[in-house]
DNA sequence: CTGGATGTTCAGTAATTCCTGAAACTTCGA
DNA sequence: TCGAAGTTTCAGGAATTACTGAACATCCAG
């Protein structure tokens, strides 16, 4: 097996790095980063070779992979041995990212702080702090129920949308004046 | 100094929770979420006793929270300590956190991704792997230019555009219809 | 100047996280 | 049922990261 070339191992290593900036380790961000530019689906041994990590770490974090839901398992017609690709489409890795960082963070923070908002309080001090974690968490749930709404549009209109960029507050603006019966174009 | 009340220790706890799993430590995260619900600006000596820290922790934690530009410095008069606070706005925060985010992962990233794509690549693997590396970096590259431009939009244009959320795939639509001369409404 | 109040640095230790090899487990064909 | 191939688990050592106290630096009032 040859070793990794020049244009894989920088990949790689710049996702070892990143992984550990984030909660993920730097062996996990190697392994998916690999399994990401291969041409085919990898097994463990593969992995541990070009890799150089041991047999053990490779098992541990395709296990953490898989509950990122970031690989899938896949098999080969007569081997045994397990297979794990990632999916080639970038915004389909986004949204599973986002998805699973939600579930782990972004609930678990919501629900924290919902139960602080119900909290009785009594002095002045905790009054003040339940208004910072009340805006806090409408501007993480207004930010999250529109994260869903775009996740539903259709890719075309997505990127659609994104390239628009700002231009679409002109366009806010004319559908608000053709509400109000005025069809003026004034920018 | 009174011990934290069971709110702010609750909501403290989480922060310190949720930083470790980013790559910010336990302690500022801690460190952020007290000066963010504190009614007033507080100084090292204050936070010390409160989360129960050493000086020289705490010295450590504002310093890396000022690198994150998440609390300002502040200068009571007639008081030669330092005093910190943080934005109380939720959205400006978010902001900060993003461009903070922005400049220490997502341009590395793309630096890297551009390097690579430069690259003269001989054998199939290595084709496959920059055609990878191309989409990763077109759509981190469309979310930040978006992102840019929505950053752009004054606070009232931009929540009436989250709180639309799908429904402006419809205006799309519209507006499509009405560039190519259709007019009819369906959908 | 001097001394105390404040803030920073840093070497060393504590705590945590990561990684490995060995052993155990599972599956399947013979 | 056995054994080989494949995978997982886990105790403990290695590496990394976090935290502390002590020493040092700075600033200002007297």
């Amino acid at each position: 097996m040859p070793q990794l070339s020049r244009l894989v191992s920088s990949f790689v290593g710049h996702f070892g790095e990143m992984g550990s900036r984030w909660g993920i380790n730097r062996t996990v961000g190697q392994i998916y980063a690999l399994i990401f530019v291969a041409p085919a689906p990898l097994h463990a041994d593969d992995i541990a070779e070009k890799l150089e990590f041991s047999r053990s770490n490779v098992s541990m974090g395709l296990k953490e992979l898989q509950a990122w839901r970031l690989v899938k398992l896949r098999h080969q017609a007569g081997d045994r041995r397990e297979y794990f690709d990632a999916p080639a489409d970038a915004w389909e890795i986004f949204q599973t990212l986002a998805a699973e960082r939600r579930r782990r963070e972004i609930e678990p923070t919501l629900s924290m702080l919902r139960n602080a908002l119900m909290e009785h309080v009594a002095s002045e001090e905790d009054r003040i702090a339940q208004e910072r974690m009340k805006d806090m968490h409408d501007l993480i749930e207004l930010m999250t129920t529109w994260f869903d709404d775009v996740q539903r549009l259709d890719q075309k209109t997505l990127s659609q949308l994104m390239k628009m960029g700002a231009k679409v507050q002109r366009l806010l603006e004319f559908t608000g004046k053709l509400k109000t019966g005025k069809t003026k174009d004034t920018v």
